[in-house]
DNA sequence: TTCGGGCAAAGTGTATACACTATCGCATAC
DNA sequence: GTATGCGATAGTGTATACACTTTGCCCGAA
């Protein structure tokens, strides 16, 4: 009973268009056009085909924005009742979620908000690291002053946003940076996965609490900014790695969480 | 008509544990030992819980092994038919196709094998490049003797495979070898996004005809491999970086197939 | 001959029904 | 008092039913 009145907090609430914008799911390249128009017309009893995206979106942000704490269990009915559609739609969003590992589907058992594990969030870091050292780097060589503009804006409202300890709003525009450099690199793919690994990261982030200053991250977001905005890719590169080691090291990833199946191990 | 024949090459002949083992796609952390668990109990009137990944294991082989064209439409009854299961699990099949972007899923239209663009392609080879050449460079750095005993291993097999002029065998096996390097490096997560991204670069090999000669490839492989036993990250994250160039300057990239969107643009 | 409208077949989108599994409480035996 | 087995309940897994959309065809009019 007290799990019901838990869930729902993932109601269609604040409409999360963040979470379809930055993480960019969705997108066969299909959508944009014909999915607007089918949704214009189809409504057959129901709000039509993007109904599956919405609960998909709500539930991410509920997840990311600590709604949903991991290891919640989600159960089907409950969460169309919320939703007022039937299973089919919510088992199709929980599978897309747990494609983005943020669900973790257990047969005949459920889904539930993932726990990802210390190794897991290790190995999240370590490709994060690969792709935003060499994106930085391609950056570096073919970013339009224009671009630059839209970075130093970004990290204006970033800094409004730590200013006025705008916690949840900060969190999320930290985050945004990282997509904003994907963005603007103009590759949809790479975009995608980083968008991908950077849900996995709030994930995790809220797992093994941050003790990360949001100042600190501020800052070398902006020393990035003047390397990328010298073309010192070098030195691009450089900060990039820095900074997510930083952000890595202010995890607690030294393995205590729910560590009863090593701890009991007979090894 | 001939539809209905063309459809029928997906059915579940060579069992494809290669797809699943390749790409290594499911994996929620939780399908290791439970679900081997739930499929060797649970037979509710058919094959357990593992007949979705059935569906997409087939299908996903069939495109790669291209018995199913690119623009080929994949009808749902059909389908299910073959695999003599009702159409809920085709569609679950379905929508992990498209995430993996093998299949395009049209709304209220249907689902057809994907026909990556020549914009994607490029996009998907630059992720690649990120990605395996940060791979290299980490391989040379904590690679064990063993390790490279493995994948002189491969290589061999894939000698092997060239020299017999085996065409899907070793069009299987170039491509396998940027899994192992994967494998090696100890980070599933790297592992998957390789996955995706070489399931979806076979695609666009046999849509952009390869004129690519396999002798050639084996060989920038053998030089790799050499690079990374003498743990020379330098000279291995070029060969990498150049063996991807290579593969792609060989692709048909010069933007003719199905233009029409372009080509008949008033501008 | 060609264009346009309407009808029918095929196919997708969602809801519902049913079968089976997991889980927890409770009774019973020790 | 504790452990073991059984039954009820909640919940998942799959199939089926039904509504709506798309598409191709046929026919009539210009």
């Amino acid at each position: 009973m007290a799990r019901s009145a838990n869930l729902k907090v993932i109601a269609p609430s604040s409409t999360s268009v963040r979470a379809a914008a930055s993480r960019g799911r969705v997108s066969t390249r299909v959508d944009a056009a014909p999915r607007a128009l089918a949704r214009a017309k189809a409504n057959p009893g129901g709000p039509g085909g993007g109904s599956t995206q919405r609960i998909v979106d709500s539930i991410t942000t509920a997840i990311v924005e600590r709604r949903l704490m991991p290891g919640t269990k989600l159960v089907e009915q409950q969460i169309a009742d919320i939703f007022k559609v039937s299973r089919t739609l919510v088992r199709q969003a929980l599978n897309q979620l747990s494609r983005d590992h943020l669900v973790t589907l257990e047969p005949a058992r459920g889904a539930f908000v993932a726990q990802p594990s210390v190794e897991e969030a290790r190995q999240v870091f370590e490709v994060r690291r690969m792709l935003e050292a060499a994106l930085v780097k391609r950056l570096c060589s073919e970013i339009t002053d224009g671009q630059v503009a839209e970075l130093r804006a970004h990290l204006r409202i970033e800094l409004e946003a730590v200013l006025r300890t705008d916690v949840p709003g900060r969190t999320r525009l930290l985050a945004d940076f990282h997509v904003v450099l994907a963005r603007l690199a103009g590759n949809e793919v790479l975009a995608h996965m980083l968008g991908d690994l950077l849900s996995r990261s709030s994930l995790i982030a809220l797992m093994y609490q941050s003790s990360h200053s949001a100042e600190h991250s501020q800052d070398e977001h902006v020393a990035l900014v003047d390397a990328i905005e010298r073309r010192d890719a070098r030195a691009a590169v450089r900060l990039m790695e820095q900074h997510l080691i930083h952000v890595e090291n202010n995890l607690r990833l030294h393995a205590r969480v729910s560590n009863l199946e090593s701890a009991l191990q007979p090894a």
